[in-house]
DNA sequence: CCGAATTCTTGATTATTATCAATTGGATAT
DNA sequence: ATATCCAATTGATAATAATCAAGAATTCGG
């Protein structure tokens, strides 16, 4: 399949300054691929081989240690993933596998550093990439370390919510065993979280949420930007 | 003072392919000062107008929410922090406090975005720091998601008796309370962990810890590269 | 439509961690 | 030396979360 099909790709905020030529060439080296769903496309420990782009679908990437796993995110279009380790040359901390049927986007590790090392924009453009990664992980690590499960979820919601427009009611973006590995809690707990937060107007029906007291919620959940805004 | 003094910055990764006048430059923008041991340097929350680096010391970055308290990392010489922040113009997501007299160097954040502008060695050694900070924030979250407690101390124990030499003997690097605030627990839930810890051959003595029986201290362990080496 | 598989929920129990309280021990200052 | 402070430990209890088990609800393929 041609990239050139995929204008998204190139107003992406990592390929915006890069000049036309070496676009192409990193274009002319990369794949773009269909998969089914639950497909692992990298696993932990793995040397870096490509840079992956979601293009449509959706992606988890997940850790596993001591016998047990955890989603750390989900990837969604037009987002990519493990960028830095490509720029470490280095394995895989993380592994991902498709969570639907997606379209995938994978350009070679060492394109992606030739290009780092020809496109001075492109090098400025994955810096600001890689600081907004980091800044993504300090705040989960925060939002695990400094808050229960019923916070999370509670902020959870509101998050969605407020992403969502604000309606009163929010579509969960996944089933809710994988909403339970991302809070970092077990499906059973989930379940009993949302039960824990009735008594905060919180009201369930399949993928959709209510949110019928706003502030009792908030309350609760003590929303804080620096753990929640995507944007700060 | 003079920054002259500090040949210990220039070689720092992060300057080394820094022309010599933009690293100039940087240097006659900077402040360096003595500080007295718990003394907030930045707050969560503050606009980001300074990237921090430890001379001498010690730094301890810590975010709170909640009503709780956590440290995410100390910072010993020479390392930096809050390169993120400046890098993405934003608010610092970590509190940072010395934990000890320390002598901390201090560069206007205008000034790194503006060598950043225009050095392009910088640029790409900035690449390759965030990297690293980014894996090493991805191995914290896997160690507090996956792990218990007692899992973490023991890792961490490994951790430092090969960082010192693996001589059967390790010396912690820091009191109890803020090893325990480190590893994601109470200052009591350490030294139970301490105390489970005893039945694989640990015992502690002060700051002393002698590790006498390596191989069940391992199996209860499960060290794993991709979380405990600080080098992949 | 049915049946199989899977997700989701709920209950009971256990494991893990935090909190509160009391005590010990060492360091420091007067 | 004595008093004071604080880190560290230990015990008791409570909160939080994981596990195991069983059932209910949902999805999916024929």
């Amino acid at each position: 399949m041609r990239v050139d099909d995929l204008p998204e790709i190139r107003q992406l905020g990592l390929f915006a300054s890069m000049s036309e030529e070496h676009f192409e060439e990193l274009m002319k080296a990369a794949y773009l691929q269909n998969f089914p769903a639950q497909v692992e496309l990298i696993g932990e420990g793995d040397s870096a081989d490509f840079l992956f782009f979601v293009i449509e679908g959706c992606v988890e990437l997940y850790g596993t240690a001591n016998g047990r796993e955890g989603v750390l995110a989900l990837v969604r279009p037009v987002g990519s993933f493990i960028l830095a380790a490509i720029m470490s040359d280095a394995v895989y901390l993380m592994s991902a596998r498709t969570t639907k049927k997606s379209r995938i986007l994978m350009i070679p590790a060492q394109n992606v550093r030739d290009a780092f090392e020809k496109d001075d924009g492109f090098a400025r453009s994955i810096v600001v990439e890689l600081a907004g990664y980091f800044r993504a992980v300090v705040k989960e690590y925060k939002d695990l370390r400094l808050r229960t499960g019923v916070e999370r979820l509670a902020n959870r919601l509101i998050k969605y919510h407020v992403s969502q427009g604000a309606s009163g009611k929010v579509k969960l973006p996944c089933d809710k065993k994988t909403l339970a590995s991302i809070l970092g809690m077990t499906p059973e707990n989930l379940s009993r979280a949302f039960g824990t937060l009735k008594a905060y107007g919180v009201s369930v029906d399949g993928g959709v949420v209510t949110l019928g007291d706003m502030k009792s919620l908030t309350v609760l959940a003590k929303p804080n930007p620096l753990i929640d805004d995507p944007s700060t």
